[in-house]
DNA sequence: GCCGTTTTCGGCCCGACTGTTTTCAGTCG
């Protein structure tokens, strides 16, 4: 028997307990305990007495070790019998829960959405108490599009619909303060809905201007504090607006800022102090609500050090306080090693780029186009390298404040050789590796091509590792663990690439990489001077893996990164 | 169902919005 049948067993039974309108907190409970068996590290056979861990009791260790010993539930078996399977899609709808589809099934029957389109047609759900007229027209459009609209929009996407409202928000006068919040600021790879905390003393001016200026599709809720509404886009997405005073802006930001679970402990932790955290401030012993100008203060007042929103997600966050210091930050970052000019497929020339680097702030970087492989990116020849290079020292030359070092981003080809020889890569101050191609190979010969990469001592880095697109494609399937093993043992860096298209290394294996104390670099692989500014999403969602800002190679002084460089000469 | 340096019973995070109601339940985040 494996945890992540337990796991899921738990999760189900829960499902089912809601289906049937049981006690929330019954509920509750069995997701607590299959997310407490979840956070613990250890495998089955390591843990002697699971009662001890904290959300798992009496009930549902019962239900874990029925599992460990028959590999069945008689508890979860009896729940689907009594259950039918077809409510499990209805509770995807938005305004029904388990206690109302628990009603619809015993008073109409209702196992189905063709049973409860019926039923919302013969005009039979309105008889129901609790129901009317209105909540059957709502799901009855609900029911039209149902399933069409994507569950989850990858952060690539929402990147760009949050700037532009952000946009909107900094153009409105009423507006003080300003903030997306929810499971993109936490930097998730995918995300349901988008929220905004928008401070103002004129709620009702704001809101008519939002309304007025975006593309809507449908508005959701309308209320005092919150507007929410479904952008009309090409993939449709639910957007929420909380409008607040000025004073509650950080109150409101935390809250809204999630995760559910940070929140829940953050409130458990008010409650020991006699304290009640709501978006609208902290409730002292006295009664008088405390406000904060900064999350940092926020947090201080809790004798917490502040926690990054990315780190905001199990509750374990508040295990591992005291190595949040040491995480890497945006505010660390003196470098991007892999960018691309118009020498291959970039936008701009080696001197735009290099000028967009030092005004932010920036001691160094690398210019790294592609090789001549890949001639859909214009890749570059050993010849057109070395004029190249010829570019980057003038600009060195011009501002010796800064270092410009000459790069290439090369491939690896699909018979497992590379695209330079030697001793042009060993003229180069850094080399980067990557696959680009053949993506459907067997593992073994994905592995073999990463390897000829690796044991070649002019290669530094191998490149966004797993080739995966978020939320669109998975990339070349290598066998990321022994790709770290191997890393750690030849002295290579592994690339975060920070393009929200990749994020590549994922948080799962950026994790790994610590254990083995591998060097990651963070880059944006800009293709213009405008992704120079996925660094900072780069760096976020390397928290969520709690990389160390030591072992990230773009906080490193100039100095540090040339003895690196010449170690490898 | 789980939990206990105030507790083995009575809580369990907190509030907004909606639609159904004449004071609140259900859903949602």
């Amino acid at each position: 028997m494996n945890k992540k049948i337990i796991i899921k067993t738990l999760e189900k039974i829960a499902l089912y307990l809601e289906l049937q309108g049981e006690n929330p907190f019954k509920v509750s409970a069995f997701r607590k305990a299959a997310a407490a068996l979840e956070t613990d590290q250890r495998s089955l056979s390591e843990i002697d007495d699971i009662t001890k861990i904290k959300g798992i009791g009496k009930g549902t260790a019962a239900v874990i070790n029925e599992l460990i010993e028959t590999g069945e539930s008689t508890g979860l078996k009896e729940l689907e019998e009594t259950t039918p399977k077809g409510l499990i899609p209805l509770m995807k709808i938005p305004g029904l829960g388990g206690k109302k589809l628990a009603k619809l099934y015993q008073e109409l029957g209702i196992d189905s959405v063709e049973s409860l389109r019926t039923a919302c047609e013969k005009k039979e759900i309105q008889k129901l108490a609790g129901f009317g007229e209105k909540t059957e027209e709502k799901l009855l459009k609900e029911l039209e599009h149902f399933g069409e609209r994507s569950e989850s929009h990858p952060v690539w996407q929402l990147e760009l619909i949050v700037s532009e409202i952000e946009n909107l928000l900094g153009s409105i006068y009423e507006v003080k303060q300003y903030s997306v919040a929810g499971s993109f600021r936490r930097v998730n790879e995918m995300s349901k809905d988008l929220d905004f905390v928008v401070s103002t003393d004129d709620r009702e001016i704001v809101k008519e201007r939002i309304l007025k200026h975006l593309a809507i599709q449908e508005i959701v809720a309308d209320g005092d504090t919150k507007v929410s509404i479904v952008l009309d886009i090409d993939d449709p997405i639910n957007v929420d607006f909380r409008l607040v005073n000025d004073e509650e802006f950080t109150t409101a930001l935390h809250h809204f800022t999630g995760s559910k679970d940070h929140n829940v402990k953050m409130r458990q932790l008010a409650k020991e102090h006699g304290k009640k955290i709501s978006e609208y401030g902290v409730e002292q012993p006295d009664g008088s609500i405390k406000t904060f100008k900064t999350e940092e203060a926020f947090f201080e007042h809790f004798d917490l050090p502040f926690i990054p929103p990315t780190l905001r997600e199990s509750g374990q966050e508040f295990e591992r306080l005291d190595d949040i210091t040491g995480l890497v930050s945006f505010d660390d970052i003196v470098s991007d090693l892999h960018m691309h000019t118009t020498w291959s497929d970039g936008a701009h020339s080696i001197q735009e780029m290099g000028e967009a680097l030092i005004a932010r702030g920036y001691t160094h970087g690398v210019i790294t186009d592609h090789s001549q492989y890949l001639k859909v990116a214009n890749g570059l020849t050993p010849e057109q390298l070395l004029r190249q290079r010829q570019e980057i020292y003038v600009f060195n030359d011009e501002h010796p404040e800064f270092r410009l070092y000459a790069g290439t981003e090369m491939d690896i080809l699909p018979d497992g050789s590379l695209d330079f020889e030697d001793d042009v890569l060993k003229s180069l101050d850094f080399v980067i590796a990557s696959i680009h191609s053949s993506f459907t190979q067997s593992q073994d010969k994905i592995m073999k091509r990463l390897f000829t990469a690796i044991e070649n001592p002019y290669v530094h880095m191998i490149a966004h590792p797993t080739g995966r697109i978020v939320g669109e494609r998975e990339g070349y399937n290598p066998d990321v663990p022994q790709l770290i093993k191997w890393a750690a043992e030849y002295g290579k860096i592994l690339e975060l690439n920070a393009s929200p298209y990749r994020l590549d290394l994922s948080v799962e294996h950026l994790v790994m990489a610590m254990e083995y104390n591998v060097p990651i670099a963070i880059n944006t692989d800009a293709h213009a001077i405008d992704q120079l500014r996925y660094m900072s999403i780069g760096t976020k969602y390397a928290q969520k893996a709690w990389v160390k800002k030591e072992l990230v190679v773009n906080t490193w002084s100039r100095k540090d990164f040339e003895t690196f460089l010449s170690k490898n000469k």
